[in-house]
DNA sequence: GTCTATACCCTGATAGAC
DNA sequence: GTCTATCAGGGTATAGAC
């Protein structure tokens, strides 16, 4: 990687974290360049306009949910009960890490976006599918028995809607609390629908901890 | 009523459309202005500042919440279960409203609102504590029996955040799905932890129906 | 690729007549 | 209370040297 590709990612990380802690219209380029110590120049030598780099930032979101979180949940547990509370706990410290008031993984961007800027709605709207669709799998997958009502694919839209909310809750109200209700009653959820070998509790941890370490991300 | 309280009142009405529909940071004055028939005198006579005008269509939001959405579920229902399907359709109602892309109940200003604007921030978890507080209610009271290891805070607090984030889901994606598996998804829930004359489920309507009617925001 | 300087517009907000 | 006209500032984006 040449320096040049490394102010890319600089002004890319910068704007990711400022998009999701004041919302887009709110952060100013100027802002971004400063805190990236770049100039105009390279920015827009990169970037022809502002709304190039929230697709860039976007992009890099839905690779850094994708590598960072999912793909570490697959791999630090195979049971979908351990799985989903690795998500639930990188949603903790994603909202965490930013003081009280800031920071929703993809709704904030979700909320604020119109009809223009329709291509980075419908990037926001390819990272919820990919979480849904990637959750559904855990679900689907395994030697985990369902009760026959249950619907993989509503079952983790379910679980990602929550979790979205809670995020809300969250940065609204300076606290984690609202993490702590919906993975406790995730948990309850998952387990009353599974029949199995197991009733599901005992292969998630309790909901308050959060320093897992694996759950959380890895840039911004 | 005088000609001017229904000025104040159109500003206030169109500003949190808008507000909801494109965030805070995106509308401009003028354009509320311009859709309220209104003039930048009238406006600034009512409101100091932008900032001012935003802590109105909170409070605003507030009191319609609870009277139009919160008083009404306690009205046309008694039992907790029908309740809550009220509220969920009321949240898919004022989604379904705006086009695709658009309106997120409380959530879109919670996103993106920073440290600055503490004082809107503050209002928006009100929002979010009245939710949870009233619904926590409606599963404390009645006779409704509950599992004895039910926090009704924790499990309406997960409610109200399951809501939100389906409404997020359904305005990024342009379909209301998420709410069907979110109705779906808190119907089962809340029927496993309920103990009592019935398991709950014949109190709660069929998730997919809408046209309840009760359900709606009045105003914006 | 990065720099400085700047064009240009739209924003929130003000002034003062009516 | 409402109007028109306007200001000052910050916004995105550009120009052109290095």
């Amino acid at each position: 990687m040449a320096r040049q590709t490394q102010t890319r990612e600089r002004l890319v990380g910068t704007a990711g974290e400022l998009f999701w802690r004041q919302g887009y219209a709110q952060t100013g380029v100027s802002s971004i360049m400063k805190r990236a110590g770049a100039t105009s120049g390279s920015f827009y030598h990169f970037f022809p306009t502002k709304d190039d780099l929230l697709l860039a930032v976007l992009d890099a979101a839905a690779e850094l949910i994708s590598t960072e979180v999912l793909a570490a949940a697959e791999t630090d547990a195979t049971d979908p009960f351990g799985r989903v509370a690795i998500v639930i706990d990188a949603y903790r410290a994603r909202t965490a890490a930013n003081a009280p008031g800031y920071g929703i993984p993809v709704g904030t961007l979700a909320g604020e976006l119109g009809p223009d800027h329709e291509a980075a709605l419908r990037r926001v709207e390819k990272i919820y599918v990919m979480l849904v669709s990637r959750i559904a799998g855990w679900f689907a997958d395994g030697d985990r028995r369902w009760n026959r009502s249950v619907d993989p694919r509503r079952l983790a839209e379910f679980v990602v809607a929550a979790l979205e909310g809670a995020s809300m809750m969250a940065v609204a109200g300076g606290r984690s609390a609202p993490f702590d209700a919906c993975a406790e009653q995730l948990q309850m959820h998952l387990a009353s629908l599974a029949i199995g070998p197991s009733s599901g509790a005992e292969d998630m941890p309790p909901p308050a901890q959060s320093a897992t370490g694996a759950g959380g991300w890895k840039a911004w």
